[in-house]
DNA sequence: GGTGCACCTGTTAC
DNA sequence: AGTAACAGGTGCA
């Protein structure tokens, strides 16, 4: 690790993983959970941590190459996809009893939650609020090729996500200057305060959901919903339920749940019906909606 | 606790 | 072409 500044094109490994469960990356990739990976000519590009991968998917497997180590890059893969997760039995269990949400998981077989880095996800989702995803990818692609540090694979050169102290150096105006518009302020708060100490980020992980989302809203520009993104896709807790426009469409055309609802009612009554796959329901109603138009 | 509005700035819809 | 509504929300009166 230590002596790999990222500058120069190191020597990538290359392996595959077995796929014995359910998974379609470009699906995955694509369903808005995350918004630095691109696809080309097959193989996705994107970084996990401080490390550049290209994935690749095969029929029974997943074809990798990394700038990391073979042992390091596949421990880093399986966090990310979750693989500890048993998603055929999570979906089964959803559809089984509902068939609106049959018909969404049928529609995108191999759909997952990701487990992506807290700082970058918390990051993405402040940059997400009345924003969308060509401009949210825009934002976090300057912030990375700004603030953060490149790293080559293959002769193609990706770029790190920034660490918050980066970030906070920069500033409100820096990342104003970089196009965040009026979610400037609000990221740099959150810079200020991760790279502070204030917030410990890593920590929510062994938290509580309602006392680790306490501890995000503290933080001005983070709301119920981007709280529950970072919740869900970063900080282990299954049973967020980001509720933005297109979930609340859904819970009102397919569930009855009326528009006046508010968000802490909705929540309630989502985690009261699908407990600790409430996250999980609301990436298949998200997709499905959103893709619906 | 709820309601209504402003907020930066690309896209998209007429 | 020009203009207005809208976009993975949130803070504040």
């Amino acid at each position: 690790m230590g002596h790999d500044q990222g500058q120069r094109s190191a020597a990538a490994a290359e392996f595959a993983i077995p796929v014995s469960q359910s998974l379609n990356l470009r699906t995955t990739l694509g369903s808005g959970q995350v918004f630095r990976w691109a696809e080309d000519g097959g193989w996705h590009w994107g970084v996990i941590g401080t490390h550049a991968y290209a994935l690749r998917q095969e029929v029974d497997s997943l074809r990798v190459r990394t700038t990391a180590s073979r042992e390091e890059g596949a421990e880093a893969i399986l966090g990310f996809l979750r693989w500890g997760d048993d998603f055929d039995v999570v979906c089964w269990e959803l559809a089984r009893d509902d068939p609106r949400l049959q018909e969404a998981i049928e529609c995108y077989p191999g759909l997952r939650l990701l487990r992506q880095d807290p700082w970058e996800c918390l990051a993405s989702f402040i940059c997400s609020q009345v924003s969308n995803i060509p401009r949210i990818s825009r934002n976090l692609q300057a912030i990375a090729q700004t603030y953060g540090k490149p790293v080559s694979l293959d002769s193609r050169q990706l770029w790190r996500f920034p660490t918050a102290g980066a970030v906070a150096q920069g500033g409100a105006d820096g990342l104003f200057r970089l196009g965040l518009g009026f979610r400037a302020r609000y990221l740099a708060e959150a810079a200020a305060a991760v790279s502070e100490g204030r917030l410990d980020l890593m920590a929510l992980r062994g938290v509580p959901y309602t006392e680790a989302k306490e501890s995000l809203l503290t933080l001005k520009g983070v709301g119920d919903k981007v709280a529950d993104c970072a919740l869900v896709f970063s900080l282990d807790k299954l049973e967020g339920f980001p509720l933005d426009r297109w979930v609340r469409r859904a819970l009102e055309e397919w569930y009855g749940v009326s528009p006046k609802t508010s968000y802490a009612n909705a929540l309630a009554w989502a985690q009261e019906r699908w407990g600790l796959r409430a996250g999980y329901v609301q990436q298949f109603l998200f997709h499905h909606r959103r893709l619906l138009g």
